[in-house]
DNA sequence: TTTGAAAAACGAAACTCTTAGTATCTACTC
DNA sequence: GAGTAGATACTAAGAGTTTCGTTTTTCAAA
């Protein structure tokens, strides 16, 4: 009896659709719907589709509030960006988070500060873990 | 008459199956398959149409010797995995590398030893640039 | 040269994802 | 309380993904 193994990464639209909420805080279909970049077309039936689906798989939870419904994310950002590097690190990185570094420090287009940040993030936390 | 934009990226099944010939270096559909983990029982004509899939996508090319074709990767994997990585810091990191591996080296889960894996990796980019 | 096993080609069913039209509901106004 | 604007609910079409059965081809062995 083995429960359907429910996929726990969003889709393209549905992640779409999450950095909206992540950016608002929390928000009506008309909100996310504005807040959409210039060119994103997109009906308001579809947009309240998405986010129908985002609340049936526990995305977002929403409040009634007068007639319209105020969506809130259920998952930070950091628990899915988390959550997504973790993945990519299985299925590409055989799991070992150190070869996914490299193949992101050795890429040409990476610049020189960012590098300097990514060092500085390494070392402040080797230091907390010591001190 | 702008190129409709083609996803670069490969489906669930498709980089299953690239992860196997990356592996194998080429192969025949039945070599991948027998590749493929206990437990995924998949059909032959399944595995075929895969990779006619992947050939069509041009991620593989294929050659015939007798009567049976033999595939090799076009795209190496490291190049699939800076593009994958590219992809996710693009979507959910603001396009900002250092803000993806802030995620990662904050994961509580990341061992000492991973971190100073990784370190080292930045530590020896930096030394290459300046050197 | 027939034939048989393995492979490839073809076609399509089942499913998910994305989008949106139509119908219904809800709260406010007259 | 009837009308209306705006919201939600319902339904579904179309595209892409995953899977596999059936048909056709191909090489080699009898």
């Amino acid at each position: 009896m083995r429960q359907k193994k429910k996929s726990e990464l969003l889709t393209e639209v549905e992640l779409e659709f999450m950095t909206q909420l992540w950016a608002l805080g929390e928000g009506t279909v008309r909100d996310v719907l504005d807040q959409l970049p210039e060119g994103r077309n997109l009906a308001y039936t579809s947009a309240a589709t998405i986010l129908k689906i985002l609340e049936t798989k526990e995305f977002v939870t929403s409040k009634k509030e007068g007639k319209r419904h105020i969506f809130t994310p259920t998952l930070a950002k950091d628990a899915y960006q988390t959550r997504s590097l973790k993945d990519l690190s299985a299925k590409l990185f055989d799991d070992t988070p150190a070869s996914l570094v490299a193949r992101l420090v050795n890429d040409d287009s990476l610049t020189e500060e960012a590098l300097g940040q990514i060092r500085a993030l390494v070392d402040r936390r080797l230091k907390n873990d010591t001190g």
